[in-house]
DNA sequence: CTAGATTCGAAACGGTTCGTATCGGATTCA
DNA sequence: TGAATCCGATACGAACCGTTTCGAATCTAG
């Protein structure tokens, strides 16, 4: 990525150009459009320089030219795909805020980002620079914005001051990608503000809750 | 599969032998046993049928055989592989008894059998009889042992009545098969412990905990 | 024992893809 | 203008896929 950005720079930036002909931006945006398309249709294991090359009109030698192998171009391109805005509303309640985001993540993960995002992590446990993309174009950004949240419910009295806000997170959206890598399980916004409910208030039965009547009654067994 | 069954039925069975020499369950065996050390070594993307073949002294066409693809050779493979006994002690106390258990899984997943459980999971997301094959050999057998300790939690009176075994679950597990998936933090029988507690005891200020002082203090700033 | 059936491993086959090289044309700069 | 670099198309040798062929091996039935 570093060397692919070191290329770039020194092509593409007019104050340090190469003596020749400079690199087509056209032909770069192509390669990373065609290639989170077919990542999505075919997914990593499948997904082939071939046609990607094909599909953006390209040679196989400009692909080649701007990125060393298959996975650092699927990292390229998820790391210069766009996101969706992350912002969410301060309800004023934690519990609130944080359900609100879990849901949009259970919307976004069955969507069409869902495919690309589990090719990523599929792709991910054989190359770590995917995971690593995963990490900061998907991950990262979501968990600052739910960082915030956690801060807001503990300085307002809502959350205990000693949590570990890591650990936290982790109960929170574990299981919502559990379910989406996993598919033991139906993955619905229900889902996902009944787990919230259910890490905010524990589950063990000392818990005397009296405004936060629990709509999670369905025991199922398996 | 239900092919490959029905094929090794009609040939290893003595009460329904095809008329010719019989399939050679020295071979298979040499196969499932090569499949796994080379998924582990290499992992599901790069791991090849030839080499498969090469690394168990059989032609290819044998392997061809017995199983009509890569996928199906793993998830076989993974199916036939022994696990360890799963059964736990009852403690007397469902947070002690999840607590070990959740242990148990961090420990294993940071082996050698975890290797072959992340290349599962990632070719999983690509094909998906092998996420069906970790689902029934890893999965459920643990998911099956912790509907127990639930039980018995619940029925001890620590527990809820009104739980959502499957989502409380998913919490005490989730957060785990995340850290390891996606590496975003460290995976420990620490993290375990206190996730276990944290669970347990959710995350609001409510909580009234006496006897639960929470050994998870540790409060990180990413 | 022989004949027929089935399986074995080795080898070969045509096809696909990888990563690289070559080529003529295109695009820059001095 | 010449030199340098990039472009897409094409070709190359290697690796692998999935299939076929072959002689030898292993079985059963007559």
């Amino acid at each position: 990525m570093a060397m692919a950005q070191a290329l770039i720079a020194s092509s593409a930036n007019p104050e340090h150009r190469s003596p020749g002909r400079p690199r087509s931006e056209h032909a770069r945006k192509n390669i990373l459009r065609s290639t989170l398309r077919l990542l999505r249709k075919d997914g990593f294991v499948e997904l082939s320089i071939e046609a990607i090359a094909a599909d953006a009109n390209v040679g196989k030698a400009t692909v080649y030219r701007w990125w060393p192998n298959k996975a650092a171009l699927v990292a390229d391109a998820f790391l210069s795909s766009a996101e969706a805005d992350l912002r969410f509303p301060n309800t004023g309640s934690v519990r609130r805020d944080l359900s609100l985001q879990m849901k949009q993540l259970v919307r976004v993960l069955r969507g069409k980002r869902g495919r690309i995002v589990s090719a990523l992590i599929g792709g991910g446990q054989s190359d770590a620079s995917l995971i690593k993309a995963f990490r900061e174009r998907f991950m990262m950004p979501r968990r600052h914005e739910a960082y915030e949240i956690l801060r807001r419910g503990i300085s307002r009295g809502e959350l205990r001051a000693s949590l570990d806000l890591d650990l936290t997170l982790d109960a929170l959206y574990g299981p919502i990608y559990l379910r989406f890598l996993i598919r033991h399980d139906a993955l619905t916004e229900q889902f996902a503000c009944c787990l919230c409910s259910t890490v905010m208030d524990g589950v063990i039965v000392e818990r005397q809750s009296t405004n936060h009547k629990s709509a999670c009654k369905v025991t199922r067994t398996n």
